[in-house]
DNA sequence: CAGTATCCTCGAGGATACTG
DNA sequence: CAGTATCCTCGAGGATACTG
């Protein structure tokens, strides 16, 4: 988690992530979206794509002009994403006039859960508890 | 989302929060196991404290122990803390000796999951887009 | 449009020592 | 044990202007 926290543990990174699920692309939106300095922009633009959790896409031969799209990897944030965002807007203040969510392709809402390998229902965060595993011993 | 980031968007404070999760109460242990200057946690702890997120429960009547414990909304961090450990445990590089995992009542593995709250069953993160919610209209 | 360059400030945070 | 105090450095990041 150290390293997880290394690469995504600041301010701007994950507000970037965010903008980029929410469709953002181009250089000149992140930096207006976001809201931070535009070499602050590029640099985390930069770490994101050699991180591996964004990939310039060229929109035109002969342009500079480029995407920026998620990889696996990066959509592989969105449950991190999204509890942040459901505890932000469970807990940290009035609800926002129109809040963000995620839908399903049938169009429903999404809700984090954690699921019980053993008895596959949703748990209650006050009925874990923290274990260290040992590694799986080669059969 | 912002203001949940500007609460534990930093390097330091997740890193103190998960250590609470994994039983971490004390002054020092938070110094020795999180691994940064003691001012720094001083302060982390106090922002947390802050933030209702931890707690100090006083130890004994006439002493200046006391114990750091997560509060209700601080347990509700549960699900961003393990949605970020599997993705570095994921993508972040060699798998750990000794895995952290949250276990059930029942000693099952927990596994975060996007559940969708149509058709209930759990959601592949490149399936869902994003949309921003009209507030509910009061009936 | 997609950056790079430059300047400047201030706060984060390490190291170390001290305190009730 | 649970902090506070002090000193010091360096990098984060805002503002603004420039470039192909």
């Amino acid at each position: 988690m150290a390293r997880a926290l290394s690469v995504v543990g600041d301010r701007w990174t994950l507000l970037v992530v965010r903008e980029a699920f929410l469709g953002t692309c181009r250089f000149d939106e992140f930096c207006h979206n976001v809201g931070a300095a535009r070499h602050i922009i590029a640099n985390r633009l930069a770490a994101l794509v050699e991180a591996d959790i964004l990939q310039r896409v060229p929109l035109a031969p002969e342009s500079r002009r480029q995407s920026y799209e998620l990889t696996p990897k990066g959509r592989d944030l969105l449950p991190v994403v999204i509890s942040l965002l459901q505890w932000g807007e469970k807990w940290a203040g009035p609800q926002l006039a129109s809040p963000l969510r995620f839908l399903h392709e049938d169009g429903g809402t999404v809700t984090p859960e954690l699921i019980c390998d053993t008895c596959q229902s949703p748990t209650h965060p006050a009925d874990l508890h923290p274990a260290f595993l040992p590694p799986a011993s080669p059969a």
